[in-house]
DNA sequence: ATTCCTTATTGAGCTTGACTCGAAAATGCC
DNA sequence: GGCATTTTCGAGTCAAGCTCAATAAGGAAT
């Protein structure tokens, strides 16, 4: 009976154990040697089971990638997140800028997964990642733009998926610039310059930005960080009081 | 003698003009089916020779991507020159919507061959699309940005590499956005929009204009919430003074 | 403990598709 | 026409994803 009770358990935790050795081992294998290149012996081996085992847990090769790519995101999702939990500063600019940051070095170094995320579904039109995945991601920016906006950090006539199409495009595209070094110009292309544009960028056009009339306004823009730089002081200061 | 002067030519002429259908035939099945979905052997049925002959004009199938995929920027980059050069006005914005809007309906319509473009280098490490195609492509970009500088329509202090970055990664990002209707808010996504906004991002962040003079509301909007805010942070500062 | 049933595992083989290669056809040259 | 070179071909090879019948393991009932 007490091996009655337990049994469901361990067996349970078995299958898990063995699936989650699958995963790793097929993480490995695909990061090393991208999707086409990977060989499902070399995981099995890895795994330390049959080639047809596999096959009993996912359907195919790239569903197998397809949960690997998936289990990629959330963890994207969450380390993105922690950033955001750990900032020390308060500012939305502050914070963008280490989600940019984060963002940044994150698709530089995972240059593979991202490609692959967009590029399954044109080989296997049934299997890509869920909207729902990429969603959650991006959501991290989303929950950072409106409390922005509800504080009066950034004009309240910006529109969210315009800011987000900026911000990620613009970062995607500089990472595959930086990792090709295409620049004609002999300019060398490090994270910061690109992480510190997009901050001005963002501060020039959803902080004290233009008008509707397209006029840069500088100064303006002087003025605004000017503020924020003095809105920090105070909070830094204000931690230091005595309750 | 006759034939001996015409040979040449004719045989030339022959081989490319079978070169020609095999590209056309590759193309077709690319687009259709994808990389690993194309079959040779229907690549071949299509050019009307024999699946051998394939390999005495192409190394392999990831190589005859490759020309295609070449092929296909090359002819990008003519119709982006083509729009440049075909378009009535003169101004730099105007002639940058013009890009803009060509950029994105094109990414939109062929994001197949976009995807590919990138995804094909993690696949086979030696093949990919050379640098020099694409920044032959971008170069119309630049080219229109350097024009505007020089004309004085926008920023001397201007990064070109920073902007291009912000306008094609966010026109692809747009795209794939716009492509997958992934936004969670209900948001219809067109491409005018999209287009809109960049267009209006560039002449806040990039356009060289008589800023101290043209303060807008919105920007004083702004100003003004943030000076509140500093009140409000003030105060609440002072009441945790001790008297 | 034995038996029986269900479920999990396995790897030899099937299938598919890129690619090779020896032969044959076409072309070039005299 | 006859020889040399080039081009074309498709049957055969090979590699890799995937299947499946056989086997092992796990658990329940007698």
């Amino acid at each position: 009976m007490a091996t009655k009770a337990v049994n469901p358990e361990t067996q349970r935790a078995k299958l898990e154990r063995k699936e989650r050795a699958i995963l790793e081992a097929a993480r490995g294998v695909f990061v090393e040697h991208g999707f086409d290149g990977a060989r499902m012996s070399e995981i099995a081996r890895r795994a330390q089971i049959g080639e047809g085992t596999i096959y009993s847990y996912y359907e195919s090769k790239a569903e197998l990638m397809l949960t690997v790519l998936q289990q990629f995101w959330d963890g994207l999702t969450l380390e993105a997140e922690a950033v955001m939990a750990s900032s020390q500063v308060d500012g939305f600019f502050e914070r963008l800028q280490a989600l940019a940051q984060y963002h940044l070095s994150t698709v530089i170094e995972n240059a593979d997964f991202i490609n692959l995320t967009f590029a399954l579904r044109r080989n296997n039109s049934e299997v890509s990642v869920s909207r729902d995945h990429l969603r959650h991601y991006v959501a991290v920016f989303d929950n950072l733009f409106r409390r922005g906006q509800d504080r009066g950090e950034i004009r309240q006539d910006a529109v969210l998926w315009q800011a987000r199409d900026v911000f990620y495009g613009t970062l995607e595209y500089s990472a595959r610039s930086i990792e090709m070094t295409m620049d004609a110009d002999r300019t060398e292309r490090h994270q910061g310059p690109v992480v510190d544009q997009m901050i001005s960028l963002f501060r020039a056009h959803y902080g004290a930005g233009p008008d509707e009339y397209g006029l840069a306004s500088p100064t303006l823009n002087n003025l605004s960080s000017k503020l924020d730089r003095l809105s920090e002081q105070f909070d830094a200061l204000s931690k230091r009081l005595p309750q």
